[in-house]
DNA sequence: GTCTATATGAAGATAGAC
DNA sequence: GTCTATCTTCATATAGAC
């Protein structure tokens, strides 16, 4: 059966949050006009109200979207072997999750500002269960006797934040390759809080 | 001499500011309307532009003048000694420095995309001056053969994200003390790039 | 499901009185 | 230097036709 006349319900939906994606990565939330994500889309600015009740939830799907994805995968990656074995996987596990989509990534950490309250502390949530892990894995190292931090929740909290400070410097085709990048951080990461 | 009535030259500049240094690091940029900012200092909106021409220039003087104070800070700081003494002295100053000014920290990571492109390159410039600083001290530490890393550009950008990811998380009166957190830092700092 | 049209409000910036 | 008033543009969101 022919579809009626300007009807693309399966594919619209997705097109409008990529274009939201990209935009408010690329200019912010408060910046970017439902029309102009419209526009993006090809369609007009009323259209958009079929697929989200307001521009607020569409931030908040992007965001808890991004975070179920990330929590997924490390789920999917199994960490196994000693805690070094197991950081060494989390650390290329991050870095190849953040580069592969700069834009949820940047998203994710810049617009919590513009979440409602109880948006925010539902993202905020799955952030914490992903420190978790990591945190897990040091806790572990400590035990074994290979691994020494002065402080394991803020080694975590450090760890990351070397970590995804890559998304701010690294474009594909540059000087290194994402598997030289991951080693070096590797390297950095190991020696930081080996015993 | 009594002043004219409702004339406050001197002091409602830096009020201004203050305010759109608050408002921005709190809501955004984009979020924060030029009347916000004057209901905040007890003005009307159009005395606003006693000061600043736009809003646009109101940013970018605010992120200006966060890079010159961070730089003019780094240089009162004599780094002196060998290379892992100048490095401890960077960390320490580092993590001081933006403790001590989260909101225009905050500012001058997140707003870059709100900068016209003239203005971001300026920007982007004082913070490389800042960023050659430590690259310089590995550097050093390299030749001296007290660091190896296995690229001192990218260790500069990854110690510089460690470090400012401070940000993030600590509150004054927190579990922790400043010197504390500066000590937890330094130790993996140092163990990250020394040979 | 998308369109056009619109309700309603607020944005940045300026003009001229005091 | 600040005020009030205003110009012009744009915002989110909704209503009803097709």
């Amino acid at each position: 059966m022919a579809r009626t006349q300007g009807s693309h319900s399966d594919i619209t939906g997705p097109r409008i949050r990529a274009a939201a994606l990209r935009l408010f990565a690329r200019h912010g939330y408060a910046a970017v006009s439902m029309r102009r994500i419209a526009a993006e889309v090809g369609v007009q600015a009323g259209a958009l109200y079929n697929y989200t009740p307001d521009k607020q939830s569409l931030l908040f799907g992007l965001m808890q979207g991004h975070l179920h994805d990330l929590l997924g995968a490390l789920c999917a990656t199994a960490l196994s072997g000693n805690a070094l074995a197991r950081l060494e996987s989390f650390t290329r596990f991050h870095i190849r999750f953040h580069l592969e989509r700069p834009d949820a990534v940047f998203i994710a950490y810049m617009e919590l500002r513009n979440l409602t309250p109880e948006n925010f502390a539902r993202i905020e949530a799955l952030r914490g269960q992903y420190e978790d892990e990591l945190e897990s894995i040091l806790r572990r190292g400590i035990a074994e006797g290979t691994m020494a931090v002065p402080d394991p929740k803020i080694a975590t909290l450090a760890v990351i934040a070397m970590l995804t400070g890559v998304n701010t410097w690294y474009r594909a085709g540059g000087r290194l390759s994402l598997a030289e990048v991951e080693s070096i951080y590797w390297d950095m990461v190991r020696r930081s809080v080996t015993a």
